[in-house]
DNA sequence: AACTATTTATAAGA
DNA sequence: TTCTTATAAATAGTT
């Protein structure tokens, strides 16, 4: 635009062709930024250089990220989602297994509507009364192992109760020594909180013991579990 | 620039701000035009004005959305994480609420291990029982429904197959006018496949016609849907 | 939208 | 890169 008109085509010397880029990227900031300030707009500016150099404008007020969400919402054409397509689809495909799974639990709660064929009313009635009489069958099973773990418990602590009337029987002489956890038996038997039930039983040494064969003074009682 | 010098801040007449963003616009899509041109570069330039319209100018030999992905690739900075991070996290969630639906509907079809307590499958057992109740009930309602329809179609065939005995027993003197539609009753009784089924008859035309009052020879009967 | 006086941008050279 | 400067281009104010 000065000392000689140019034509508007690729300058070939590469020199000048940098030297034109630089002098009219710095003039097309400022024209941006002028226009900026002037007339209240936003504006962003991506650059790439031949070379491959990225440099933007963006107007102070804003940031490049806000005015490319506003393009893109404009455009009304999701920039991102090709992106993101596979997330998208993985996202709708959860989405509708999750919809049908929904169905499926509130046919199965009977709060569907009648949206159900005749025939499929009788196979999904059919399939829950299996289920009904599977967890049924499942829950009478771990009733029955309940009692009879709570009736082994039972004879073992009955058992351990006779051990230490006989020991004490043996040993009330001295009456320093007795019982270290005169717990409530009734209380262990009734609930199995999950501890292992211990009875520690503190013995004259000399005392005989008919538990453990020989040597440690301190008898023990594990309950069964 | 021209008719006077003006000061670079914002032009407090509107009209005078619109003209000059456009006018100004304009020079600077034609300036990234050029430079594009000339410097074998790639521009992107976008812009919001104050009235919050949107416009773009973008290099002829790329896109707008290429341009950005080589910006945010310049400056490391991921423009999509946001987007991204926002779609895992449904995911993630889809994914959870996926899990426990499954869950339920295997503890419902009884295919899940021995992993309920006793209360819980009690609880379970009792509301798949009201469920298999609510279904029974709805099924069997259903047939009673159905079987009342048959009923009333069965009637309704057998009103118009006495008709017809009648009619053809007043006009069997022509017989070239017959049943139109001769159809299988039975047929017609058991299946309810949707269409409308209707009777036709062609009587000759002085014949009495007890079901439309008068001036048509075509008497239809409809069946009861 | 067109005109035009004037300002601004910039091509070429240093 | 930056400065200079002659000249092309842009544009503010007007019609």
């Amino acid at each position: 635009m000065a000392r000689g008109k140019i034509q508007i085509k690729r300058i070939e010397n590469t020199t000048n062709r940098q030297v034109t880029y630089s002098k009219r990227r710095n003039g097309l900031f400022k024209k941006a930024n002028e226009l900026t300030v002037l007339c209240d707009a936003k504006v962003s500016i991506i650059m790439v250089s031949s070379t491959g150099k990225v440099q933007e404008y963006v107007s102070p007020s804003t940031t490049t990220k806000q005015l490319i969400d506003e393009y893109q919402k404009a455009k009304e054409t999701d920039i991102w989602s090709s992106h993101y397509e596979r997330l998208q689809r993985e996202l709708k495909k959860l989405g509708e297994v999750n919809r049908s799974l929904r169905t499926e639990i509130r046919q199965r709660r009977g709060e569907s509507a009648n949206d159900l064929s005749l025939e499929k009313m009788h196979i999904l009635e059919q399939d829950m009364e299996n289920a009904v009489k599977v967890i049924r069958d499942r829950k009478y099973r771990v009733i029955s192992n309940q009692t009879e773990t709570f009736k082994k418990k039972l004879r073992n602590a009955k058992e351990i109760h006779r051990n230490l009337l006989h020991e004490i029987d043996a040993g009330n002489e001295d009456p320093q020594y007795g019982l270290v956890d005169n717990g409530d038996y009734g209380a262990v038997i009734g609930c199995s909180n999950g501890d292992p039930h211990m009875f520690a039983l503190r013995l004259r040494p000399r005392q005989p013991n008919f538990h453990s064969g020989a040597g440690s003074d301190l008898t023990t009682y594990t309950l069964l579990e």
